[in-house]
DNA sequence: CAAATATTTAGCCTGCTCGCTAAATTTCAC
DNA sequence: GTGAAATTTAGCGAGCAGGCTAAATATTTG
């Protein structure tokens, strides 16, 4: 095994794990990946009870953690999920499935 | 998809997405792992610069999350990793990786 | 049982997270 | 260019997370 990983590779973690660490931030990227991929912000902020702005600062948490992009589109903001950005968490997890030795 | 999952297994993920949410916590599993799934609560304190009492707490929050538990050898406190409990996360993960429909 | 060892529990403090409301920004439509 | 629509930025407040020290709780040993 590598004694450690890179310190760029740890942040990633960092950000990643902390973003996914709250509930509507994962629900933000199920519903997401459900309809398609993509969705306005007027629309992800819809699913919540939350006050909109609530709703904006999740969003900027997954996508200062890579796991979402965002394209202009007239006055509407369309968020992108980057499905491989998840892969990090799926290469977390495959320590524990190898043999450590 | 099932379109809402059931609440217990909503809080299970909340649990081990918390739980993991810690660097600490991380390094802890990561660490339990390498050395072959089980320490004392006293070697894995001492990979840490911490007080004891601080990794006490993380261990309690991995062990609440059911990704540890522990087994007491005399004295001493052996924590096991339990490795099935991450297939949650792998679980978790499968979705973006089927076709939504 | 007294002392030593291993570890947790209790309780305090600081700072960050996440909710809110109000104001600002950008873009389109008349 | 004014107004409406879509969304973010600013800034506030409560509560939780995570660090610490001191005290309590087992368990073994002499």
């Amino acid at each position: 095994m590598a004694k450690h990983e890179p310190k760029a590779r740890m942040d990633a973690y960092e950000a990643v794990f902390t973003a996914l660490a709250h509930p509507v931030r994962r629900r933000i990227l199920m519903t997401l990946n459900f309809k398609g991929g993509s969705m306005t912000a007027g629309t992800i902020a819809g699913i919540f009870a939350h006050a909109w702005p609530t709703t904006t600062r999740h969003i900027q948490i997954l996508e200062a953690a890579g796991l979402l992009y965002h394209v202009q589109e007239g006055r509407s903001r369309v968020y992108h999920i980057d499905r491989r950005r998840l892969q990090l968490v799926h290469d977390w997890l495959e320590w524990f499935s190898k043999d450590p030795h």
